[in-house]
DNA sequence: TTGTAGGCGTTATCAG
DNA sequence: CTGATAACGCCTACAA
């Protein structure tokens, strides 16, 4: 049984001119005004030019709402959940399907959930009864009864990001695990025997699937079972800090560590500047670090593309509303960019 | 005469439940239907419940639109037109807006204008057009005019890090000017004799503000005419990074160095670590900078807070649409914080 | 080229 | 407690 939407502070609306009042302005019939607001043929540039003015003079504005009431076809609303509009990552997504999607007349209805399920419910109730023409959800988290609810009442939803297991949805994500490998592939290339990953919530599926990209380069290059270390569930600057500094206190500590998310790289960070150890260990982050190049000690990034991710999910999104697509769903790998700063890639001898 | 919209690609709706439908399937009236979705007290519970199941079973929504259309009170519809999404300041404004708003039931529609003016009329048509019940506006280019005339026409505005001169309009902004003078003052505290300005176009507000700040500070410290550089139009990193290159190569090169924003830092930093300069200059950057203090070299910065921005202009807007506003235009300053990281302050002796 | 009638899904008003 | 009926602003059809 769905939740019914909580009510909001509903504000008398200020008076807007109608078509009706611009008609009986210029003198003509609704018709006609309704003719010129829409770009219509087949009136005579004097009565245009009448109801133009009258239009400008009463500052009339077409009522979308009732507009989309009457004509029985969506309006130019687009909509997109995500988890924090501070966030460059969401921030970039939103870009990209507003590049997408703006030049072809569409306005994006953006909400942030803050990754609560509840508020990611509310939201999506919200932009369905909008009649948003549909949505794009960058949300990590829960919520996926909601989304399969909404699908099978038809709602154009694409997912960013995220999975949804056996529901016919588009998606778009990054190449968490390949680009995890890649970059895993590149510390034990350049000698690195001992290498940890830290990551965040496994039950998090770009978490997991991070967890696996690195699982799969060490096991391919038969790396030795002491070697190889993995801390999950620290998904914070301090748990990642704290967690650092138990590896390198402990014995056999890694010559090399992945951090699966920007935070946990920070964390590392203040950690191996904490011990004066910036140079001891290599460092990889996933996700873009801003001017990682620039930092000290320079770090490793495994960088992902929102605005491309974005893109793509607007395109597929605009590609299914025109009924272009075809049957079953489609998933979009966006490839992430390994960038091995040279000085943060050295093995100790 | 206001421009009409393009058309977007107007797709038919697909066919929704409506509380006909409902009426039909659980066996009473409309009106009874309406009641319970919208909580109206006087329903037996027996029938409350059949209509429940029967809203759960057809996948019921609500039309927003003809809701609206039919109680002639504004929609839970705000707006918001930013230059950029992807832009953290743009984004952190978004997200305090949202923090404000979102309990009250409102959501809210962005929209980047990439800084064209011509984008940002039609966001705000389509904005208005949707029946947003008021629209803050975070876009820093021109566009004044539009502006002017949807406020006449009665649409509830507040800008954020912008004026618009003479306007009944709420505005909240940064200490853009006090918040300079005070870093110009610690720079000048510190011993530093030679200090340069490096900013953006004057024509833009807030970069005359900030200019203004710095000719206060060093204005009210009697510094010598040779020791004030001003250098304006400069904000691109490219740009920063010759101007900087042609300061340190000039006569009496300054010992300080003052970015307007973000990009103009990063230039000079570019230019100060292409000399290996990096410990020769002190510089202080306006606007936030990603782990400023793990960069190499630290960098000061005197940081906006975006959220606090959004914040401010979400209370204002959500008072002004109670009618709790007492008359007159409103105008917030949001103190900006000066981060002087110890080692990028020291002046050489 | 112009105008008239009807209906879209919901809420408000007023009867039962 | 429950239910008809008339708006709301606009668009689609169909005349004139």
């Amino acid at each position: 049984v769905p939740e019914v939407a909580e009510d909001p502070e509903r504000v008398p609306v200020t008076r807007r001119a109608t078509m009706a009042d611009v008609a009986a302005h210029a003198g003509v019939s609704l018709k006609t005004v309704s003719r010129v607001v829409n770009r219509e043929p087949h009136v005579s540039p004097q009565l245009a030019e009448r109801v133009r003015i009258s239009i400008a003079a009463l500052g009339f504005r077409r009522d979308a709402g009732a507009r989309q009431l009457a004509s029985r076809t969506t309006g130019p609303l687009l909509g997109y959940v995500q988890v924090d509009a501070a966030n460059p990552f969401f921030g970039g997504v939103a870009r990209g399907l507003e590049d997408v999607t703006s030049p072809q007349g569409y306005l994006v209805l953006t909400g942030s959930t803050d990754a609560d399920p509840v508020r990611e419910a509310r939201l999506l109730e919200t932009l369905v009864e909008a009649r948003v023409a549909g949505i794009v959800v960058a949300a990590a988290e829960g919520g996926d009864e909601v989304l399969r609810q909404e699908l099978t009442h038809g709602t154009a939803i694409v997912l960013v990001d995220r999975q949804l297991p056996g529901a016919d949805c588009d998606t778009v994500t990054s190449t968490n695990r390949s680009g995890t490998t890649e970059a895993v592939r590149a510390l034990l290339t350049a000698g690195h025997r001992r290498v940890a990953f830290l990551g965040g919530d496994p039950a998090v599926w770009t978490a997991a699937e991070r967890r696996a990209g690195f699982e799969a380069a060490v096991a391919e290059a038969g790396l030795a079972e002491g070697g190889r270390r993995v801390v999950d569930g620290v998904g914070a600057v301090a748990l990642a800090d704290a967690a650092t500094h138990e590896l390198l206190d402990g014995a056999d500590p890694p010559t090399a560590i992945l951090a699966a998310q920007d935070r946990i790289g920070l964390g590392v960070l203040e950690a191996l500047r904490a011990r004066d150890a910036q140079h001891e260990v290599a460092l990889v982050v996933f996700d873009e670090i801003p001017h990682a190049a620039l930092l000290d000690p320079p770090v490793a990034t495994i960088a992902q593309d929102p605005v491309a991710l974005g893109r793509s999910a607007g395109e597929l999104l605009v590609a299914r509303l025109r009924g272009e697509r075809r049957p079953g769903p489609r998933t979009v790998e966006i490839p992430t960019r390994f960038h091995a700063r040279a000085s943060a890639m050295i093995a100790p001898s």
